[in-house]
DNA sequence: CGTTTTTGACCAGCGC
DNA sequence: GCGCTGGTCAAAAACG
């Protein structure tokens, strides 16, 4: 596809700016100039505009054209996507099968973190009156407690040896402790914003790659976030050294969120990241797939002049109605 | 002086 | 019952 060069002008914050004025070229006079003037006679003011209109049909053909292109590309991306998607799903369920735990404790617990962040939430109900008595005596504690888990992994540099996720809300911390798997300490948080809020973080550095955070989150907050912190300012957050490599879960919903910034950490060919992306769960995964087609497509300088004349068309259409 | 962090002690669940 | 482990408590220290 060919798009007019001279046209794109790039310097949005985004690097993605709307070509609202096609027919303009940045270094020529408009065409209104053309027109205008007491010293062209109407026989030319007749060519002209018949030349004028010619062009503009042309224009409007080429643009039609582009249109039909860019939704044939979208139509196979899609399709595309839900070939990787089907494949992702058969390789999770092939891991989950062959994953073996270390003890039946932490089984029980991985067990139910994993239900929670593969958006399987069984809803526990803390209210006790809903089970009988025998059951609650006889039923390990973590599947009376109601707690939605989700993990969020954090790059940082690997000199900052702070266990701080910043994440919006106010944090206090009530505990630290070396485990057995990992070298690293995890801290222990809870959330210090509400007094009854039941909210748990735990932050501990992963065993394999010491510059990654992870922090887990359990239960919900009673309250709304103190201070909504957007993820671009969570990945500058405490000296820039943080950027969010996997799924957020929002604590105010139960329904994750995520966002991702592997480009801007230059993480595309990060396997781990992308590792700890899919054992997050399918519907992180999923939009962790979702925002790096997003992310290649407008890091794609044609793509994005393909869009903004195709949306620029759009425009000039309606303008003209 | 109030709040937060640190850190050793304690508790509960689990395997042997 | 004992030891191991993860999680929590609470007094002391640090901080603003």
């Amino acid at each position: 596809m060919k798009y007019s060069s001279s046209t794109w002008v790039d310097d949005s914050p985004m690097g993605f700016d709307l070509n609202l004025f096609p027919y303009r070229q940045i270094n020529e006079a408009p065409p209104k100039k053309e027109l205008e003037g007491d010293y062209i006679d109407l026989e030319n003011k007749l060519s002209v505009k018949e030349d004028v209109g010619f062009s503009m049909q042309e224009e409007f053909n080429r643009i039609s054209n582009e249109n039909r292109k860019l939704s044939e590309m979208l139509s196979i991306m899609c399709e595309n996507y839900k070939l990787m998607q089907n494949q992702l799903m058969d390789l999770m369920s092939k891991n989950s099968d062959n994953e073996v735990t270390k003890s039946k404790k932490r089984k029980s617990i991985e067990d139910n973190e994993s239900s929670k962040v593969h958006g399987l939430v069984i809803n526990g109900n803390t209210d006790q009156s809903c089970s009988s008595d025998d059951d609650s005596s006889k039923r390990p504690r973590e599947e009376i407690i109601n707690k939605t888990v989700s993990r969020v992994c954090v790059r940082t540099d690997k000199s900052d040896k702070s266990l701080i996720v910043k994440d919006g809300y106010q944090w206090r911390k009530y505990g630290q402790k070396v485990t057995r798997d990992n070298p690293s300490p995890r801290a222990y948080y809870k959330c210090s914003f509400a007094p009854n809020c039941p909210v748990k973080k735990k932050v501990q550095r992963s065993a394999e790659d010491l510059s990654i955070l992870i922090a887990t989150y359990e239960g919900e907050h009673t309250h709304s976030q103190p201070c909504q912190v957007d993820h671009a300012s969570l990945g500058s957050s405490q000296g820039g050294k943080h950027s969010l490599i996997s799924g957020s879960a929002s604590m105010s919903s139960s329904r994750p969120t995520v966002t991702l910034n592997l480009i801007q950490a230059g993480l595309n060919d990060d396997k781990r990241a992308v590792e700890e992306v899919k054992a997050a769960g399918p519907a992180i995964f999923q939009q962790f797939l979702v925002e790096q087609m997003a992310c290649s497509l407008t890091s794609d300088p044609s793509f994005k002049a393909a869009l903004a004349a195709a949306m620029s068309g759009k425009i000039v259409d309606y303008s003209q109605k």
